[in-house]
DNA sequence: TCGAGAACTGCAACCTGTTCTAATTCCTCG
DNA sequence: CGAGGAATTAGAACAGGTTGCAGTTCTCGA
């Protein structure tokens, strides 16, 4: 199923890809995203991302299995990046539930700074198949590494690969609660149900839940 | 923008509709439902559910909005079949833990019992639009209805409207945490991220973890 | 340098969700 | 009963994701 030429840049297959085909899919995404920023899902018609991006649709499906495909390439690269700011400036309080409230604040603004985009991704990875996944996997392993840091009061380690899982069995499951909630309840953002100040304020009540002891 | 005509049965606007139209209401969502469960999201093919449940396209988009829309209805009569049966015959467990054990395993079997019927309500949840947010909070307030009455030891109540809130603060608190925890879980295995043991187990750990007092 | 094969292009075609319309049927109220 | 309006129908039409194809261009190894 999964074949070799599909998904560009994925840390599982070894990037065979000459600089021209990374130029393009480079301008494929970044149309992607300038579209999503400016519309949200729908606006990412990907006869305009092809047309945009100065590539063939039949091109566009070379590198993306659907446009699931194509958002959820641009979620993780900005999820990358969050991983590299988050290792270069960790978040200073003294307090694990300080710092956790902090790294999902700063997660939540950095992803609904562009709303549309964010609605976008959110729509893409909900929807996503089981194609995917892997991709999925990725957004997932470098959340929970992020977490671990915070609970630590250590830097995120931006460098081993992905695959190493970090933490004990405790704090990954700290960190899959607290992501499930932080994905779950941005999905209720997207879908309308709430404001995305609750996102954060959710996130806070959560964290103090699952790492204050009872009262 | 909600309009009158629109979402049948829903417990916001009183039904004025006439039993003819109910039936047509309820062969439409038999028809989706079968189709579901036969070849899960894409296989229910509205045409093909306007033609099986014997009536035209235009009157199925009389009364549903979308596509998510039908399989919203659909999820939501499940759901609300669920609270019955609980509160017919509650968790039995003194612990509280067990209880909340119990209710997730129940409602993930019930679910999942139909495994392509559920991906694609999972879909349809995940990738709906504000205009169903009443389906989704609907959803939302007879779980945390369940959640609540498994915490304290008490049958749930399926009679008051659901718009009547029930519990604690920090019952509602853990309620929200563990519908997220469950329904991202769910969100992870309709993409293929991991088998469907994985859920109920998610859920107890995270059970433990935020009832019980930490080790 | 040359030729084979891969990559790319432009475009048409297909599918299915959604919308629209012009008839037709049904129901209700006077 | 009869008229008017709502509900319904069949079917066309539109949109955008996805696929397929024939021809062109690129690239790379011999």
């Amino acid at each position: 199923m999964a074949s070799d030429a599909h998904e560009p840049a994925s840390e599982f297959s070894p990037p065979r890809l000459a600089v021209s085909q990374l130029k393009r899919i480079r301008r494929i995404v970044d149309a992607a995203i300038e579209l999503a920023e400016a519309g949200g899902f729908e606006a990412v018609r990907l006869r305009d991302v092809a047309d945009a991006s100065g590539v063939a649709l039949g091109t566009l499906y070379k590198y993306f299995r659907s446009k699931e495909d194509v958002l959820l390439f641009a979620v993780n690269e900005d999820n990358e990046q969050l991983l590299q700011i988050l290792a270069a400036r960790p978040p200073e309080s003294a307090l694990a539930t300080e710092r956790l409230v902090e790294l999902f604040a700063r997660a939540t603004r950095g992803l609904t700074r562009r709303p549309h985009f964010a609605r976008a991704v959110l729509r893409a990875i909900a929807a996503s198949e089981a194609a995917s996944a892997v991709q999925q996997a990725a957004f997932h392993l470098r959340m929970s590494r992020m977490i671990v840091a915070a609970l630590r009061g250590a830097p995120a380690d931006a460098n081993t690969p992905l695959s190493v899982l970090v933490g004990s069995e405790r704090e990954r499951l700290i960190a899959r609660v607290l992501q499930h909630v932080w994905f779950s309840s941005l999905i209720g953002w997207a879908s309308g149900l709430h404001p995305i100040a609750m996102v954060t304020e959710r996130m806070q009540e959560t964290i103090e839940l699952v790492l204050e002891p009872r009262e």
